[in-house]
DNA sequence: ACCCAGGCGGGCG
DNA sequence: CGCCCGCATGGG
């Protein structure tokens, strides 16, 4: 799955960094991806990652900048999740022909691993909201909150993702200044809860409904917030996360479109796609959503026209 | 101009 | 438990 090869570089079957990076992911918030170049840049907390990537059929091929290869090469794993056995859950999650060509268009999109907080931040920031904003909002509270990176000779290169300890150096003004609107009260709260009252660091390791639980005490994080932090932030497959989208999707294709509770769609996800549901809801979700879109761009081009 | 967006907390029955 | 409401703001 992973190889190394001669030049330091590495091939990895089923992946695909265009359908990860468009799938509206806490990456997709604040990392820059150039398509034609294939670059990918971002930081992940004190370091600047720079990664070349070519999208291909058999395989995506990485390199990185051969310096500390190891290092990046670790993150990038881990981010990706690039260790997934994409065979046996594209097995799993095959359950009916939308979900064979959702998988067939987008072919090598993975969930990634994101740091708590970071996946806090951004899903508390997505609610009732679109992803083209959220990416505003969210890289507005990367250059006016987010610490400095320097390279090592202490020049700037770069800021960063700002910790919990750092906004609660800000005022709920200043994040609503900063476009968060009527979620800038949840910012300032998580930012302080996170701080003194709750360790999101020590929820590694905690089984997916007491994970859950403990992100729901978070003033701001609800049901779907909370799971796509635990499915994004902690790697809880068993997440679901229900959106306008997700919802919509599930009760046209398998509900007649009759109207469902997010309970009752839970159920039918767990029994469907079972430990891997949270995979099987990146694929609904980014289906459904990237389609529709294209259909909307190409109808205003059409009347427009 | 109107409608929508990776929802949530709070108030109500 | 379920239902309904207001919420800030940029883009189609």
């Amino acid at each position: 799955m992973k190889r190394i090869t001669a030049n330091g570089g590495m091939r990895v079957k089923d992946f695909s960094i265009k359908h990860t990076f468009e799938s509206a992911q806490p990456l997709t918030f604040h990392a820059d991806y150039n398509e034609r170049e294939g670059t990918l840049s971002y930081v992940n907390y004190d370091s600047l990652i720079r990664a070349r990537f070519s999208d291909g059929a058999a395989a995506c091929r990485i390199s990185v900048d051969p310096e500390n290869s190891t290092k990046i090469e670790r993150e990038l794993a881990s981010r990706f999740r690039l260790g997934d056995n994409m065979d046996r859950i594209y097995q799993n999650i095959s359950t009916d022909s939308f979900m064979e060509s959702a998988i067939r268009q987008y072919r090598g999109m993975r969930i990634t691993l994101n740091d708590p907080w970071e996946t806090t931040l951004c899903f508390i920031l997505s609610q009732y909201n679109n992803v083209k904003r959220i990416r505003l909002i969210v890289q507005r509270f990367i250059a006016e909150f987010g610490p400095e990176i320097r390279d090592g000779d202490g020049i700037a290169i770069a800021k960063g993702f700002p910790t919990s300890e750092r906004l609660t150096e800000y005022s709920e003004a200043e994040f609503r200044k900063a476009g968060a609107g009527f979620r800038a009260r949840y910012v300032a709260n998580a930012a302080d809860f996170c701080t003194n009252n709750l360790n999101l660091h020590k929820l590694r390791g905690k089984r997916y409904p007491d994970l859950k639980e403990a992100l729901m005490e978070i003033s701001g994080v609800g049901d779907k917030v909370a799971d796509c932090i635990a499915l994004m932030g902690y790697g809880s497959m068993e997440a679901f996360p229900i959106d306008v989208w997700v919802k919509r999707t599930l009760e046209q294709l398998y509900f007649n479109s009759r109207e469902k509770s997010v309970k009752e769609l839970h159920r039918f996800a767990e029994e469907r796609w079972g430990d891997y549901m949270g995979y099987a809801q990146q694929y609904l979700f980014h289906s459904s959503r990237d389609n529709n879109l294209t259909v909307i761009e190409s109808n205003s081009i059409g009347a427009s026209g």
